[in-house]
DNA sequence: GATTATTACCCACTATTAACCATAAGTTAG
DNA sequence: CTAACTTATGGTTAATAGTGGGTAATAATC
C-alpha cells in the first residue's frame, strides 16, 4: 500500500460529541506498531499537533534522559507531556479531540487537517488563514539559514 | 492496554476527608510489581510529585550509591526520604495525601494533575498558573543546553 | 478501660466516555 | 452500468469514571 508517511490537506468537521475523523489515508499510514493509536498535543503554533504513537515514544525517550535533579529540564519536560493524549480510533476512524485543545487551536466545528510527513496539524480555517498572512511569510535570510542546515544534516 | 506512561493534565478536587482520585488513566499505567501503590513526597517546585512504587524503587537504589560520609550527600538523601510516603489506593481510586504534603503544595481542595512520563505531579490550580508566568518560561540557552544534553545521552 | 478521633471499607449517584449500530454519499470493481 | 465496498457522519446504548456519603474497624487520648 501507499506511502506511510502523511501528506496533503483535508477540510473535515467536529461533531457534536467532539468527535474528529482522521482521513482514511492517514490511518493506513500508521504503522501496526502504533496500535491503531494517534498522540494529541498541543502544535508550536495556535493548533493541535498529532503524532504517530510510535513517534510519541521516540520523544518520551529522549524526554526520559533528562534529569529530575535540574530545573530547566523539569520545565522542559512538564510542558512536552502535559497536554500530550494517546487517542485510538474508533471503527469508524474517529478520535475524540480533548476539550482544552480545541479550545487551545480556537477550534469550534469547521476544521483543516494538514500532513507534514512524520506529523499532521490541526488547524481553525478562520486561524489558518490569518496565520498564513503573516507567520508564515519567510524571507530570503529564512530560507538561506534553512538551505545551511539541511546540507550539515 | 494502551501505553504504559503518565501523559496529560486534568483537574480533580480533594473531597471533605482528603481524598484524592488519581485519574483511571494513570492507574491503568501502573505496572502489575507496583501493587496498587504511588509514592508521594514533595516535588522540585512547590507542588507534590507522585512515583509508581516501581520508579520510587529505582530512586532508592540511586541514593544508595551517596556517601554517608559528605554531608551535602546526607543532606540530599534525608531530603528527598523524609517526606516519601507509599499509598495504596481504595476501591474508587483514591489515595489519602498526607496533610503536611497538601501544606508543602498550597492545596486547599481544587487540583491540577499533570502526568510527566515516568511522574506525576500534583497542583495548587493558582500556584501552577503562577509558575507558569515566571519560572516555566526557558530562553534560547536552556533550550540549547537540553538540546546538547539529550544529543549526548 | 472508656471515649474520641482517624482511617479503612462499602454502597450509591451522575456525568462522561466508549462501544455499537445505522446511513448516505462517494469509489472501485466486475 | 450496476453491485460491492469504503468513507464520512449521525445517533443510541452500555460501561466506566469521578464524586459524595455512611458505617465498621483501628488508633490515639484521657
Amino acid at each position: 500500500m501507499g506511502t506511510n508517511t502523511f501528506t496533503g490537506e483535508f477540510r473535515y468537521s467536529i461533531d457534536a460529541k467532539g468527535r474528529l475523523n482522521i482521513p482514511a489515508k492517514f490511518r493506513k499510514a500508521l504503522p501496526e506498531t502504533s496500535e491503531d493509536t494517534f498522540v494529541v498535543t498541543r502544535g508550536g503554533e495556535e493548533n493541535i499537533a498529532v503524532y504517530s504513537l510510535d513517534k510519541w515514544r521516540e520523544k518520551e525517550q529522549e524526554l526520559l534522559t533528562l534529569s529530575s535533579k535540574l530545573r530547566a529540564h523539569r520545565a522542559y519536560k512538564r510542558q512536552a507531556t502535559r497536554f500530550a493524549t494517546p487517542l485510538k480510533f474508533d471503527s469508524q476512524g474517529r478520535v475524540a479531540i480533548p476539550a482544552n485543545l480545541l479550545q487551545h487551536a480556537g477550534v469550534d466545528k469547521e476544521v483543516v487537517i494538514i500532513g507534514m510527513i512524520d506529523e499532521i496539524e490541526i488547524w481553525d480555517p478562520d486561524i489558518l488563514k490569518r496565520y498564513e498572512e503573516t507567520e508564515f511569510q519567510l524571507d530570503a535570510e529564512d530560507i538561506e539559514a534553512i538551505d545551511k542546515y539541511t546540507r550539515s544534516s
